[in-house]
DNA sequence: GTCATTATGTTTGCAGTGTATACATCTATG
DNA sequence: CATAGATGTATACACTGCAAACATAATGAC
């Protein structure tokens, strides 16, 4: 053994720069973001830890180094899933600066677009495994930076008219309630109209975008 | 063994005219009963079969002579929570006779209930762990019945000239997705809004509700 | 009634899971 | 270079879903 070793040295550090920071090199980013892939994969139920080290090429105790359990694994994947919501909705902002509107309905279509792409992951993000009390800050605090990009939406429209005057809360949560709701409900799959194409869910959103920027909108 | 048996008889048959048909007494109800419980109980990831089993008091396999697997199971508790649904629907209807807008805003507020007594079902029948096609027939018409009724909600409406003459499948989902949204949303629990007071919950449902109308009706 | 068939429930066993513990190895720091 | 802490591994155990073999009770043919 120790022979092989010194004899090969598998490439430890050969001309590395970059903070490789220990053994393997940043496992627990490599961990997540197996962990996302294979949960949307399969299901959620099915998702298993060991096969998550198994397809990082690390035995099946190693993620204990980096995550105390499952849980808390899956707490970083859901993480990353609200952090996403987030960059969206800041994009969606960026698209149409001054329309508050538009970046109403650009945010809604990335938020669909977002859940279609990984509605494994969105189940995991509200499907009631996961705490939402402060047991994990960073889950709670993506989640919130979300929500707070939103509700700027909303002010920004009350600034300028085009929203009522309500609870910024309130609109907001409405707002997010649409959406999400309608994203749950295409991915759910039981209603045949949400059949496939993307054109269709596009068109559909539109249309549920519309409604609901006609239900807050001023007049 | 014989002689115990014989000398008791564990009240087999004393006096019973309903149709008690096999030794148990409809094991499958109460099985789907306290998998419900326990569902409630803790949540989804932590049901276990022989849980259920035990607490009803059978051997850890006699689910099997009712259900195909534990999906199967998954699926009889997530029909009931259809069928209730539907119910809630109906009485809704029921209750404003020849006024649809607030037959929508009853049914809301009941499916608000609904979704807020039984968090864990919600999660079941919405969260992507069952299959949505035919696997499960009994499951998807009781999902199909509950779409139903809304759509005859929505098209009472229509008829009477309170709601917009859209589509009126696309109405139905845009009014099932502003509802289930905010369920869904308030008992996620990230919110800070969605607090816990009934009455609160009560009132900001009664707003999002106001707003949806407000998004789907004419004028 | 008798008895075979079938429906229902139990026992046993197995592979796969999460995770606790003890051990091995690597990196950093004195 | 040596020690300590960080990181990865090996092993063990209780628990899970489920298959297979077995036991028992209800039903139906004769």
């Amino acid at each position: 053994m120790s022979v092989q070793a010194t004899a090969i040295k598998p490439g430890s550090a050969r001309k590395s720069p970059p903070p490789k920071p220990y053994h393997h090199g940043d496992l627990r980013r490599e961990i997540l973001c197996a962990a996302r892939t294979l949960l949307e994969e399969n299901n959620i139920a099915s998702l298993s830890l060991r096969a998550v080290a198994k397809k990082v090429g690390v035995s099946h105790t190693a993620p204990y180094r980096h995550f105390k359990d499952k849980e808390s694994l899956l707490a970083g994947v859901a993480a990353i899933g609200f952090a996403e919501i987030g960059s969206q909705i800041a994009r969606a902002v960026e698209m149409h600066p001054g329309d508050p509107a538009a970046q109403l309905q650009e945010a809604g279509q990335r938020y669909v677009q977002l859940v279609m792409d990984n509605p494994q992951c969105v189940q995991l993000m509200f499907g009631g495994i996961l705490p939402c009390d402060d047991t994990y800050p960073d889950l709670r605090a993506a989640g919130d930076l979300a929500f707070e990009r939103l509700k700027m939406i909303i002010e920004e429209g009350q600034s300028s008219a085009v929203f009522k005057q309500d609870d910024v809360e309130l609109l907001a949560m409405t707002a997010w309630s649409c959406i999400h709701g309608l994203s749950v409900l295409f991915i759910h799959g039981s209603l045949d109209i949400a059949a496939s194409t993307t054109l269709e869910i596009h068109t559909f959103t539109k249309a549920v975008t519309a409604t609901l920027l006609n239900g807050i909108g001023t007049g």
